[in-house]
Formats: structure tokens, sequence, C-alpha cells
DNA sequence: TGCATTTAACCCTGGGACAT
DNA sequence: ATGTCCCAGGGTTAAATGCA
């Protein structure tokens, strides 16, 4: 579609989310109703000051306003993950394979790019603006668990629950197969958490697109961690400290060790190398690089 | 060698459920 | 009311690495 029109429609939903005239608002931004009509209907082009003075009218920032205007499109292009990035030879926990993880993906980004679409288009911020960073990689982890407990045949476990999901179709040992789940924007952190349990988990690493708020997934590494009391434990305790300064607490929390990171990282199953450089991450294993391994 | 960039390590935040 | 167990993570910076 041609960009006049496109954001010439953007100016038209807005005025009328606005509920007001196109002599109203051209009045306001201090041109002719006549140009307006022109630019709403994509046939004049417009100045960078007169946008400006647009979204001013609008109450919507001009960053915003742009974003608004492409956000439809980005809602139905380019979100789907590049099926290129997934390294099928990666163990995976039982039951799950490649095409379920990317129908997930697709399905979070999916959501989320709706979100914002809709926040956009009225004039509001993309999502990731309005919470807090952990809090958001908070909220993408929870989407991501419900797109796999819709597209894998791992499911919800209970609220609150260790773990997140769990494989009823797999038991071992009379306990089915749990998978923990942990999504992150740092590239490589490893695992970071506050428990420090064995099993299968998943860290899913994303970025967070400027305009639009959208997400995008560029890193997902599986393994299995021994847990913080295990004799070969992949945590470290961090322990529990007070802030004297404001007598905040911090919760007990376990980081994963270069050890634990490492098999992680040799569990990467999809890995975008345009984001990604993990040439440059340092290893700590004991035995042989597994041929599966990115560092194979 | 010196500067720029990236990584690993460490410190930090919010919350709820439940037993005592 | 308090403590302990869980849930969800990010931010900063010294050190390591890349590169001209």
């Amino acid at each position: 579609m041609d960009t006049k029109v496109t954001i010439g429609r953007f100016i038209r939903k807005l005025r009328e989310q606005k509920q007001l005239t196109q002599e109203q608002l051209a009045t306001k931004t201090g041109i002719t109703y006549q140009h307006l009509s022109g630019m709403e209907n994509g046939r004049e082009n417009f100045t960078i000051d007169i946008l400006e003075s647009l979204a001013r009218a609008l109450v919507c920032p001009l960053p915003q306003f742009i974003a608004g205007a492409f956000a439809p499109e980005s809602t139905t292009s380019g979100i789907t993950v590049n099926r290129d990035y997934f390294r099928p030879q990666v163990p995976l926990p039982p039951g799950m394979k490649t095409s379920h993880l990317e129908a997930a993906m697709n399905a979070t980004q999916s959501i989320v790019a709706r979100i914002n679409a809709n926040l956009l288009a009225s004039g509001a911020k993309p999502l990731p603006e309005y919470i807090q960073g952990n809090n958001f990689s908070g909220l993408v982890s929870n989407v991501f668990c419900d797109a796999l407990n819709d597209h894998s045949p791992y499911k919800h476990n209970s609220h609150q629950a260790y773990p997140d999901l769990i494989n009823p179709a797999v038991k071992k040992g009379g306990k089915p197969a749990g998978l923990e789940i942990k999504s992150t924007i740092q590239i490589g952190k490893g695992g970071e958490s506050h428990n420090g349990h064995s099993g299968w988990h998943l860290i899913a690493c994303f970025q967070i697109e400027p305009l639009t708020g959208n997400v995008r997934f560029i890193h997902l590494m599986f393994a299995v961690l021994n847990g913080h009391s295990q004799s070969e434990a992949d945590w470290t305790y961090v322990g529990s400290k007070v802030n004297a300064a404001t007598g905040s607490r911090r919760t007990e929390t376990y980081n994963t060790t270069l050890a634990g990171v490492t098999k992680l990282r040799d569990g990467s199953v999809f890995l975008d190398p345009t984001a990604v450089n993990f040439k440059r991450w340092r290893q700590k294993r004991t035995g042989a690089v597994p041929a599966y391994s990115i560092f194979a």
C-alpha cells in the first residue's frame, strides 16, 4: 500500500476516535480542511512539520504515531520465526518437536503483535513501555508457556507450581516429564531462578522491536540441569540478603553455573545468527563437546 | 598497543501461598 | 503477623575479547 494512503487512513482513524471533524482537526493543526481531506485520502503529500502538528493535535507522540500507522502490517508479516534457524539434531524433552516450538513461538509473537497493534491504533504506547522490563519478560514467559500448552504435548502445571509445564503422556518414576520455562532479553544469560531444580529447562531469549513493541525470539536453549542439592549441581546459591539502605530482602536465588550455562548453550535448538554471536561465549565442561552442540 | 565492544558475575526488584 | 517456600525476572560493571 502507498505510504501516503497508509498514514492518511491512520490519521482518519485517530481523528474519528477523538470524535473530531476534519475542520476541527485542521484548525488545531493549522492547516485547511481541504488539505487534511487530501491527506486522509492519500492524495496529498505532507511535511514532517505537519505530521508533528497532527500527532500533537491527536495527542499521540510522533514515534508512536508512525509506528501505529504501520503496525497493522507488522501483525500480518514479519512475525514468524525463520525455520532455517532451528537445529533439529539438538535433543529435546520427551515428546517435544521443533515443529511444536515453531508454532508456539509464532503464536507468542503474534499475540504480542496483536496487542501492540490495537494499542498503537488507538494512539497508545506499545505494551512493553507500560511494564517494567523484568515483568514484561515474565509476561512473555507466560504467553509462551500457554502457547506451548496449545501447540505441544507439554501442558500447564498447576498455578505457581514447579515445573511450568508437564507432559502427562511421558512418565518417569511415576511423575510426568516436566519442563521449566524462562524468558529473557539478555543474550546467553543462562538461568537465574529461585528454586534451582533438576530437570529439563528451556531458556527463551527475545528482542523487543523499538517502535512496535513486538517481540522476536532469537535464541532457545534446552538442557537437563542438576538441581542445587545434587553433587554436581548446575546451580549456585546466591543467598538471601538484606539491603541495609532499604530493608528490602532479596529473594533466595540460584544462578546457573558456567557448567550449567554450557549445557544450555550446547542445547541451542533455535539460534538467529544475525542476533546472537555465540562464538565468543565461554564454556566449562568435563567431557567432549557433544556433536549437536553449537560449539562442535 | 589502545580503544571499542561483549560477556560473566554480582547485585537488585516485584509478587502470592501457606504454615506457624 | 511473620517466616519460608514458591512465582516472574532486570541492571550494572569489571574483565575478557575483538579489531584497527
